[in-house]
RNA sequence: GGUCUCUUAGUAUAACGGUUAGUACAACGGGUUUUCAUCCCGUCAACGCGGGUUCGACUCCCGCAGAGAUCACCA
């Protein structure tokens, strides 16, 4: 199999939000099955767009996510520079090879002539190619041109327009007429590069084959094959990834529609497991009915030409979901011990004084109701803390209010001296006893099971009662028991 | 408007001309000696429309409709 090496190319305008990651995991398992090279490289070429520290950010989430880079910034494998704005000398070389081609030219046209070029044919209802304005000055020779160039007047591709044909690994085979090509530009008067030309170059000086990007860079295909033609390079696999699509209407998720980060699903305690997983899975399968991947059985199975191609809405019930069950698998594969550190911060504060022993003994019996990490913090706050002491919740669960007051303070009495009179207490001396005591009184558990439990955790649910009680202690247990019931007592009276 | 792309249940998808159109999430119902959840079982629910080709079409071809992308000195 060909070495496939690619890249993930971001700006550094901002975080990675759930929208843009995947354009970064589809290569990297490319990248990854064929034993090839993932490089990062940053884009920063639009000074106006870029944001302080968001490179970082960027960085950080490849991290968290598992996308390791081989190549990249802090990590040169000898293409370097890996950040655009470094190599501003490298892209106007690469220019004036074009104007001593003769197929670029440097253009002083200002923006405000353009625009009445456009407005005029648009008035006129043609198609609007610069091309067909190019200005006549560029009949200078490209000596002359190079002669004069420097950097504040920007340089134009000089198109060569002509049907063209490609093949592109997700859309297939696929065709454009030389209306969609025209003169664009390469370098801005700022002297620095265009995307459209930044990433041709910095492809081939960095040996990648293989480049993947969101649909909306199809329609400037042509324009890039006929860059590689005039610089006589090969052109790398095409691979055009669909967008993923807001939760409503049919735009693709963006910041605006509320598009989280990457980090921000990492502070929820989403696992990263989960998230690549569920990406991964977003509009690609592998044909099999599988749901849950480990990030190695993704790199085995993956294949471009499995990646949908339509865009793919994002859901994330399901996410949550899946994360849920990659919760339970680590738990299960790894056990308790293992797992326990990720939940390091998503503890209620009132865990704050508590010992790893105790906590992973709480972990152990609520594990398997998480859907993210956070779920800890509302979910276990009675096992560090005494819960709100709210009587009124008591009386108005369903269940216990089939009972009387009277019948609450008798039952629970009975069950304080049962388990007062434990030689053990254990999650197995537990479950006979109150085996027992449902048999004793002949009450349903729900009803019984659920007086006891709510009475010592004030909780809308909870683990099963006698491992709730195990984890909980005697003491505890007993005291909130006697809390409850003495406060039943008063009411009657 | 030009050009290009896409179209299976609410959502994500399977099907390489022949299946009662499969699976998962969600929803709904049920089961596991307590609640919530897990787990298990079940129910509901889809081939955008119209023509062809074919013994037979979700699948191939042609129209149409709908949706999206793009037409920057942004990426």
């Amino acid at each position: 199999m060909k070495k496939i090496i690619t890249r993930f190319a971001p700006s550094p305008t901002g975080y990675i939000h759930i929208g843009n990651v995947r354009s970064a995991i589809y290569p990297y398992l490319a990248a990854k099955q064929s034993d090839g090279k993932f490089i990062l490289r940053i884009e920063d070429t639009d000074q106006a767009r870029f944001v302080e520290g968001a490179t970082e950010l960027i960085e950080d989430t490849l991290k968290w996510l598992g996308l390791e880079w081989d190549e990249g910034p802090e990590k040169d494998g000898g293409n370097g520079p890996y950040f655009q704005s470094e190599r501003k000398a490298i892209y106007q070389e690469w220019a004036k090879k074009l104007i001593e081609k003769g197929r670029a030219y440097a253009d002083p046209t200002d923006s405000d002539t353009i625009q009445t070029y456009r407005d005029a044919d648009n008035a006129q209802k043609i198609p609007y190619l610069y091309r067909n304005h190019r200005p006549k000055e560029t009949d200078l020779s490209p000596e002359e041109i190079l002669i004069n160039w420097s950097e504040g007047t920007p340089i134009r591709f000089k198109a060569d327009p002509k049907p063209r044909k490609w093949h592109d690994e997700v859309m297939g085979d696929l065709h454009a007429g030389p209306e969609v090509q025209d003169d664009i530009i390469l370098i801005k008067k700022d002297g620095l590069p265009t995307y459209n030309f930044a990433h041709i170059v910095d492809d081939f000086l960095m040996d990648i084959n293989m480049v993947a990007r969101g649909v909306e860079y199809l329609s400037s295909t042509p324009n890039y094959l006929a860059l590689y033609e005039a610089f006589g390079i090969e052109q790398p696999l095409l691979v055009s990834l669909p967008h993923i699509l807001a939760p409503q209407g049919n735009k693709k998720l963006g910041k605006r529609d509320g598009a989280k980060s990457v980090t921000e699903y990492r502070k929820d305690g989403v696992l990263p497991e989960a998230m690549l997983n569920y990406l991964a899975c977003l509009g690609w399968n592998d044909g099999s009915e599988q749901e849950i991947y480990t990030k190695d059985e993704l790199i085995k199975k993956f294949s471009l030409d499995r990646i949908q191609n339509s865009g793919a809405r994002y859901d994330e019930v399901k996410l949550l979901w899946m994360n849920g069950q990659w919760i339970r698998k680590l738990v299960t594969e790894q056990g308790i011990d293992k797992f326990y550190p990720r939940t390091d911060g998503f503890w209620p504060d009132s865990a704050k004084n508590f010992d790893d022993k105790y906590k992973k003994q709480v972990l152990g019996i609520i594990y398997d109701r998480l859907k993210t990490l956070s779920d800890l913090r509302e979910m276990t706050d009675y096992f560090f803390a005494d819960p709100k002491f709210d009587i009124e919740q008591l009386l108005k669960n369903k269940f216990v209010k089939k009972l009387s007051e009277q019948e609450m303070t008798g039952l629970l009495q009975l069950a304080i001296e049962k388990l007062q009179n434990l030689p053990d207490w254990n999650a197995e001396t537990l479950k006979t006893a109150l085996n027992d005591l449902l048999a004793e009184t002949s009450q349903k558990p729900a009803v019984l099971f659920s007086l006891i439990r709510i009475s010592v955790s004030f909780a809308p649910f909870s683990p099963a009662l006698d491992l709730t009680l195990n984890v909980l202690g005697k003491e505890v247990s007993l005291a909130r028991l006697n809390k409850v019931k003495e406060a039943l007592l008063l009411d009657q009276q």
